[in-house]
DNA sequence: GTATATGCAAAGTCTTTGCATCGTT
DNA sequence: AACGATGCAAAGACTTTGCATATAC
């Protein structure tokens, strides 16, 4: 699952090039989760922002890395996965984590069986209040 | 479920004014689902674009309108409407429907019986091929 | 009459683009 | 050596804010 160390292969056998900057966002990518541009920057300040938006569009394009929208209407990155995960967002502390379960699949069946919709991506982010914020708060 | 015709009372209970602008915004949220602001200001052209980004703001406040993020990065709008409902949205004619079903409850349970988290709200977007695409395709 | 809401214009934030230079192949 | 990638700065898209005027209550 770890790609990282051909990362340049993939990217010259589709024609592109391997450069200093696109390892640092790629290893940038691997620090963190939902991570925004300006988070992934600060990570690889040597990285111009510039570049840090073209990278993170090619790496898209590569199917190496996934837009995250968490309805925050913030921009966010992570490397690509199988999006039987999704994401839990706790209005409280703010911490996003991940989960994953079959409840994706039950969508993309549920879709297919009866209504002629062929899933594709199905993006799923729960907001609500994690299990620590819950204790604390009780 | 229409309560088009008590947003003024709403407001007012709330310590708001009704005004005529604030009744267009309302009005264009009934004319269409998941709205941009730019779509919205066309619909109400007499309303300047930050007084429907300011109302917009406030029906938000009132749980009457609520934020859709379709992954497009594209700030959306649309009535407030039990969540069991999602979009799915048609990534070769870029139509968006609503589709209600019990998946969305089913989300909920999974997460309170086995993960102590407390679902607020579940945003679910599927993207994929609709069913006229797909007959189109074949 | 008073306080809130609006319009207009300016400022902010996030992202993209143009172009000369640099660096990978 | 050639062409793609980068940095920098400027432009763009979208949204918010300040302030004087208008308006709901």
């Amino acid at each position: 699952m770890d790609v990282r160390e051909d990362v340049g292969e993939r990217l010259r056998d589709s024609g592109y090039r391997m450069t200093e900057q696109r390892r640092l966002v790629w290893e940038a990518l691997h620090s963190g989760r939902h991570l925004t541009a300006e988070q992934i920057h600060a990570r690889a300040p040597q990285v111009d922002l510039a570049s840090v938006y073209r990278t993170l569009a090619l790496l898209e394009r590569l199917d190496l890395a996934a837009p995250v929208q968490l309805g925050d209407g913030v921009g966010r990155w992570e490397l690509a996965h199988a999006d039987d995960e999704f994401h839990l967002a706790c209005v409280r502390c703010g911490r996003v984590s991940h989960h994953a379960s079959n409840t994706v699949a039950q969508v993309r069946e549920h879709l297919a069986d009866f209504h002629g919709f062929v899933p594709l991506e199905v993006d799923l982010v729960v907001h609500g209040i994690c299990a620590e914020c819950s204790a604390l708060a009780s």
